[in-house]
DNA sequence: CCTATTCTTGCACGTTTCTGCATGTATGGT
DNA sequence: ACCATACATGCAGAAACGTGCAAGAATAGG
């Protein structure tokens, strides 16, 4: 019995019945309950399952297609959104940026946070719904389908209308010359937008994203607060970033 | 029998009913009357049900339509979903609602129409993803986690924005005396907004909904241009609605 | 091809959480 | 005022959980 393969049966099991019962699953496929609980947590970690006591059961179908496409739970990506989740304060107003790295934010939020999300991401509305304290105030505008958020004029002009304290951005790249970076020239804008309208700005980027460049730039580095990496903070690249006076926090 | 579904089982009880009798549950269920003692309170302090002596009561329209809408996935949503969809265009814009019956329009729609379609639904937007063709335009706003949804005063002036030809409205209840009816008085204002953007409005009730009426009104009849339902053509209420002039489509 | 390392899996252990019962108290009806 | 029922609390057994550990499998490097 192949890894994939209890996954594939857990998550079919989560469909087809809307419930997982670890023991059960342990008995019908002749395995331990460790390992069904060990998959079930990893199955949570990204997003694809809500662990309960004794099981699992399903979260919403639109969160759990986009999760399952893209690869939420790199560790790479775990680690930054948990620092990033740090910087959140009880009661404060966030900005959270589209993307795979915004979204393990959402999920690294503390269930019970008291606190206001604002986002331009669909999908990350919709993982925040069971955060029954959290505000969540979507932006609207026309969805760009490869990033699945919402872009363009509108999209811009309903960020003027918000104010926060802290603003999440992810890029594509992070660059010493190039600066902030990204592969689309709506979503940059769109990305200056929400970073101006939040006291700090923080960038996301995990390590595969150092030392790349995208084609629009996003922001100067003048603009941002600091930047969260999961990269090796004596890394060339990184000491370059530190050396411009950019503050580099480390998540590991 | 997981905690989790125990829960599930009391708000449904609580939306289908109006009530749930602590006693009844335990006996239905074969557990004590503690436990069920228990979840009420546990339901009660997230503000999900209303506890009194005896057992608990639904706490206001808007959580129990919610919590029915979650629980139910019948057949007759399915086949008002695939009788709507039909009378979307190729080319046309559409604006859908939230809610179930909506969310399964959209996904009725086939894979590849080229369409336009707006809506107040992070979810619908998430479950438009996939077709390549559709042109999705999100409206933002207040995010209702009961129904999960853009709402408010935002939500409402980002409608006055769009203008299409077709507009599919979810209602929880259509009465020939009270009308179009659903939950939620900011719900109601956003239908209604949405409503008039439109050239053309149908309303979407399953046939539980015919008959029913919740408290705020959505719209006046002369407003809309059909209902489509699963319910029978001949019965009693839906000849009602036909005297008094609307156009009933029936999907079965 | 062999060895070292990493990863996975199941088991054992201590800890936490849940659940039903028992007791005493509060509530509502008669 | 009385009684039946519902309630809160404490408790104990059971179930589920997390963690550390060791044996085996898979992988990488020589």
């Amino acid at each position: 019995m192949l890894a994939a393969e209890r996954r594939d049966h857990l998550l079919g099991l989560l469909a087809r019945e809307g419930k997982v019962v670890a023991k059960d699953v342990a008995a019908d496929l002749g395995i331990s309950e460790d390992s069904v609980r060990r998959d079930l947590r990893d199955l949570a970690a990204e997003g694809l399952c809500q662990r309960v006591y004794g099981g699992a059961l399903p979260v919403s179908p639109a969160v759990v297609d986009y999760a399952a496409r893209q690869s939420v739970a790199q560790d790479g990506k775990r680690k930054v959104a948990s620092a990033a989740a740090a910087l959140v304060r009880p009661g404060g107003t966030l900005i959270l940026d589209g993307g795979t790295t915004a979204l393990a934010v959402a999920h690294a939020l503390p269930r019970d946070l008291a606190c206001t999300v604002i986002t331009h991401s669909p999908t990350i509305a919709a993982a925040l719904l069971d955060h029954p304290q959290a505000e969540l105030f979507l932006l609207g505008g026309r969805i760009f389908k490869h990033s699945a958020v919402a872009c363009g004029a509108a999209a811009v002009e309903a960020a003027q209308n918000v104010s926060a304290d802290l603003c999440l951005l992810g890029v594509t790249g992070v660059h010493p010359e190039a600066g902030l970076t990204t592969g689309d020239a709506e979503e940059a804008a769109m990305k200056r937008a929400l970073a101006a309208r939040a006291a700090d700005t923080y960038v996301l980027a995990s390590s595969e994203k150092i030392g790349t460049a995208s084609r629009f730039r996003v922001l100067p580095w003048e603009k941002i607060s600091g930047l969260i990496t999961d990269a090796d903070p004596h890394d060339a690249v990184v000491e370059q970033l530190k050396a411009l006076g950019l503050e580099v926090l480390s998540a590991n």
